[in-house]
DNA sequence: TCCCGATTCAAACGCTTGTTTGACACGAGA
DNA sequence: TCTCGTGTCAAACAAGCGTTTGAATCGGGA
C-alpha cells in the first residue's frame, strides 16, 4: 500500500532513495556513485533501488526530474524581478541565482551539482536535460546579452559566446573547487563570498560585452 | 637490457604505455580508464602496467611528468613573445595558448586535458601538479592581469577572480563540448575555430578587466 | 482466522576491475 | 654450453560493482 504504515520510519524508502540519491550522484557523479552507498545512507536494503526504480539509471533519471521539481519552486525562471528591471540588474539577477544553484547546502542542495556534473560527464540523460532545463536557460541569458548591447551590435555568434563566457566562470568555480582552494586557502563559499563573486562576474561581463558591442579591436 | 632488442618491435613497451597512457587517461580520467585498455592500445600484455611502473596510479604519475615534459617544450612559458610586448599581446598569447594546448590533437595532445581532467577529478597527484604546473602558469596571468590595468586600481582579490574568470572562459569550451555541441550543431573546434575563441576570450575579458579597473559599478 | 499483495532482507550471481603468479622466451656473460 | 637477469604471457585472484533471487515480514480485506 502507498500509504504511510508503521512499517515504514516516518518518510517512505522510495523518497529517501531519491534524497540519498540526488546527494550521492552530486558528489561522485553517476558512474562512481554507488548503488550500495545510496541505499547505505537512505537506511534501505541493496535491492530496493532495483524494487523501487528497476535499476540504477532509472533512479538517476528519477532523482534528475525530482531535482528539477524542487529547484524550479525555489529558482523561478522569471529571477523574482519585476518585468520592467534593466538589462543588467537581469544579467545580475541571473548570475547570483547561477552561483547560488550551484553552491547552494540547503534542501535540495544538489540540483546545480547534478547539472554541472551533467555538462562534463554527460549521461543518457543529457539529450532531455539540454531540451528541457539547459536550453531555457541559456537562450534566458542569451536575450539579457542582447539586451545589454545597442541593437545589432552583436552577431549571433558573439551574444553566443558572450552567453558561454558567462556560463564559463560561474562553473568554474565549483568544478575547479579543489585547485581554486589550493591556489588560495582559507577560502569559503559562504553566502557573503557568494554575493561577492556574482558582484565579480557581473561586473567582468559587462565590461565584456560593452567592449564587444564596441566593435573592432578597441 | 634497455637497449633495443629485436623482442621489442620498434619502440620499447614502457614508451608504448606512457603513450597509451596518456591517450586513455586524457579521454577518460583517471578512474574510469582500464588499465587493460590501455595495455591493448599499446599493444602490451594486461602484466605490463604492473611490471614497469608498480601500479595503475604510479603509470598515471610517470605519464603526467611525461606529458609535462613533452608540453614545455610544445607551448614554452614565455610563450614565443617578444619581451617589449604589450600586456594586451601577451594576454591573447596566454589565452591561444591556453586553447591550443587544451584542443591540441597533434603529438602529445593529451597534456592540456590530463590538466583539464585533474581540475575537477582531483587525484592524489594533484598538490604537485598545482604546485609545479598550474601555480607558475596562474602567477604568470596574474601579472598580466595587473599590466592590463594602471596601477593601484586593482586589488589583489580582483587580479585573482580577473585571472580564473579568464581561465574559466577557457576551460568552459572544453569540458562543456557535448552540451555546446548540442545547443550549437555543426560546430567544430578546428584551429581557425579556436582562433576565433581566443580572439573572443581575449577581447571579453579585456573588456572585464577594463571595466573593474574603472572602479566603482559603473 | 486466513490469505494476499506489497515491501524488506540476506545471500548469491555474473561481471569488471587492478593485481599477482608461475611458466616461458631470449640475449649476454661465464 | 650453461646460467642468469630481463621481459612477456595466459591464467588466476580478490575485491567491488549492479542486479537477481527466494524467503520472511507485515497490514488490510475476505
Amino acid at each position: 500500500m502507498k500509504t504511510s504504515t508503521a512499517a515504514s520510519s516516518n518518510t517512505e524508502t522510495r523518497d529517501r532513495l531519491l534524497e540519498a540519491g540526488g546527494e550521492v550522484f552530486a558528489e561522485r557523479g553517476y558512474r562512481n556513485a554507488t548503488v550500495r552507498e545510496i541505499c547505505a545512507r537512505a537506511r534501505a536494503n541493496v535491492a530496493a533501488v532495483n524494487y523501487h526504480f528497476g535499476d540504477k539509471e532509472r533512479l538517476y533519471e528519477a532523482v534528475l526530474r525530482f531535482a528539477d521539481r524542487c529547484s524550479l519552486e525555489k529558482y523561478p525562471l522569471d529571477l523574482g524581478l519585476r518585468r520592467d528591471a534593466t538589462p543588467e540588474d537581469r544579467l545580475r539577477a541571473f548570475v547570483r541565482s547561477f552561483l547560488l544553484r550551484i553552491f547552494d547546502e540547503g534542501q535540495p542542495a544538489w540540483h546545480g551539482k547534478l547539472m554541472s556534473r551533467e555538462m562534463i560527464e554527460p549521461t543518457a540523460a543529457l539529450d532531455r536535460i539540454v531540451d528541457e532545463v539547459i536550453r531555457p536557460r541559456f537562450e534566458q541569458l542569451q536575450s539579457i546579452v542582447r539586451d545589454l548591447a545597442p541593437p545589432g551590435r552583436l552577431s549571433a555568434e558573439q551574444v553566443r559566446t558572450c552567453a558561454s563566457s558567462i556560463v564559463g566562470q560561474c562553473l568554474h568555480y565549483h568544478h575547479a573547487q579543489a585547485v581554486i582552494a589550493r591556489l588560495q586557502p582559507r577560502l569559503e563559499y559562504r553566502p557573503k563570498e557568494i554575493e561577492r563573486l556574482a558582484e565579480h562576474v557581473t561586473a567582468f561581463s559587462l565590461g565584456g560585452i560593452e567592449r564587444l558591442a564596441r566593435g573592432g579591436r578597441r
